[in-house]
This record gives structure tokens, sequence and C-alpha cells, in this order.
DNA sequence: TTTATGTAGTTGTATAATACATTTATATGT
DNA sequence: ACATATAAATGTATTATACAACTACATAAA
């Protein structure tokens, strides 16, 4: 079993090396910050700072950053929690959801060339794979 | 397939986030950048900053400050090239053999410990995977 | 052989993403 | 009511990076 986790381990660090490079030099519409963002209050509703800090594992402050600047790019509008006059809602704009939109499109279709070669079963392994391994991330 | 692309994209954009985020708060002996020089100097013999830089698509510049650094620990040591006067090479140092030792030691401990409840099946799996992944990297 | 061009590496500078500390406004518990 | 806790924003420092300018050496062309 050691030598399969080695493996995993190198090829992960490897692997992040890589796709960080990528995806620094400004790859699609959005960046990986917003992208992630993004597809967060997409997939689980509009959110606060805070729970979007801890989805991705960053300080608030930086979230905070990070929102301050979809609301002024236009992809999210801020509104005041009516439970908590401490806390906001950001929500998707229809441009939000285009860029979004576009942004999974350029990411799919690269990604989509890359593995162009690789078999169905490969693909959808690897897929899970990730999935399951994110997942076991999130109890940690 | 556009499903299982799109499931690939998704979680890798996620699971940089999250591996990045992790290996930032320093996690182990070397930091990532340094932990990927030694294990490219120990994998595949002495090399120069370009080729470095190469390897791990950044700037010779950077990769040139990296290996100042590890130089100043004494992880490695810095030979001119007797055929290019312009040249250098960085070998690894005992002291850097171990230190890469003791990370990787680190880093697959803790990978373990994620997946402990992975199947063997499973660890192979990804493993094979991400490798296949990262060589289809390689040629692009 | 001299001169022009190319290349390995370093250093200067700017930028972006991040964390930590501080601050402000609001909530909650005693 | 007062003390403490919390959501978010903002100030500041650090770090990793790229790009540009530079130095020293190499190679090709005249």
């Amino acid at each position: 079993m050691n030598k399969e986790i080695s493996t995993i381990e190198l090829e992960l660090a490897l692997l992040i090396r890589r796709l960080t490079s990528i995806s620094t030099r400004k790859f699609g519409t959005l960046d990986r910050s917003a992208y992630l963002l993004l597809g967060q209050i997409q997939a689980h509703g509009s959110a606060g700072v805070k729970a979007l800090a801890e989805e991705f594992r960053l300080d608030i402050s930086t979230v905070s950053r990070q929102t301050t600047a979809l609301e002024q790019k236009g992809y999210v509008i801020k509104t005041p929690d009516p439970e908590d006059g401490r806390a906001y809602f950001y929500q998707l704009t229809d441009e939000g959801q285009r860029a979004l939109e576009e942004t999974q499109a350029q990411r799919t279709e690269r990604i989509g060339l890359l593995l162009k070669d690789w078999t169905d079963e490969e693909r959808a392994r690897l897929g899970e794979l990730l999935a399951k391994f994110n997942r076991t991330y999130l109890d940690d």
C-alpha cells in the first residue's frame, strides 16, 4: 500500500504545480478564485463570506476582497441578511451566471482536449476518484 | 463523455484550491517548491535552473531564487558546468537528501491517513490516473 | 578574427494572493 | 445594561510569481 500512497503524493504535488502555473496565466474569463466562488454560490445558493471562506479554507479577509472584486465586476450582488445586521448574502447576477458558464465551457474544453485519447472508463474513474478524494478532505 | 469531463474539471479546481491551502500552511520540512525541486534533482540527477524551470513550467528567475534559497539552507550545492561557463549544476547534499526523505515521509503519512478507508484498488487506480494525467500534460 | 547574435543565470521591480491584526457594527448571554 | 462574541471590512506584511534589464559566456557569420 505504501507504494500507491507515495505515487499519489508525488503526482499530486506535481499536479498542483502544473495546474497552478496554467491557471495563474489567466486562462479563461474568470480566475480560479472567482470561478470557484461563483460556482459555489450557484450550486449552494447565496452565501456570506464566512461560509465561502470555510468552504475553500481561506481567511475571511481574503474572501472579503475577492467578493468585493466580483461585486465590482457585476458578477454578484450583495444584499444584507434580514436576520443578522452584520451579515450579507452574495447572489449571482445574470452576468455572473454567464461568466461562470463561459469559463466552465473554456475549462472543460481544455480538459477535454487533454483527455481526448483516454478511454471513457478512465475519464469516468478519474472523475469519481477525484470527487471522492475531495469529499474525504471535507472531514479533516 | 461531457459529464465526466465536467466532473474532472470541477473537482480539479477544488482540489487545487484545497491542497494549495494546505501546502501554503507550511506542512512538513520543505515547502512545495523546494520539495519538487529536490525531488527532481534526486530523480533525474543534477540540473541547472533552465531545465528545472522547464520541468515545472516556471520562469527561470523564479527557479533561480528558489535554488539560491536551497543552496543557502545547505540542501544543494552549485557547481559550474565544465563544458559551459555560463551554466551550473545543482546537486543534492546529504542534508538535502535527508530533508527530502523526511518531507516525503510526512507528506505520505498525511495522504495515507486521508486514504485510510479507501480500498487498495482505489488507491492504486488514483495513483495511476494521476500519473497518466501528469504525463499527458508533458506533451502540450 | 572580429563582430553580432543567442543563451544561462542573476537581480530589479511590479503584481497578486494570501494570512494575521485591527476595527466597526451588530448579536447574544449573564 | 454590560460584557463578550461574531460578520465583515480594512491595514499591513509576506510570498510566489512573471517580466524586464543586465552580465558573462557561447556560437555563428562577416
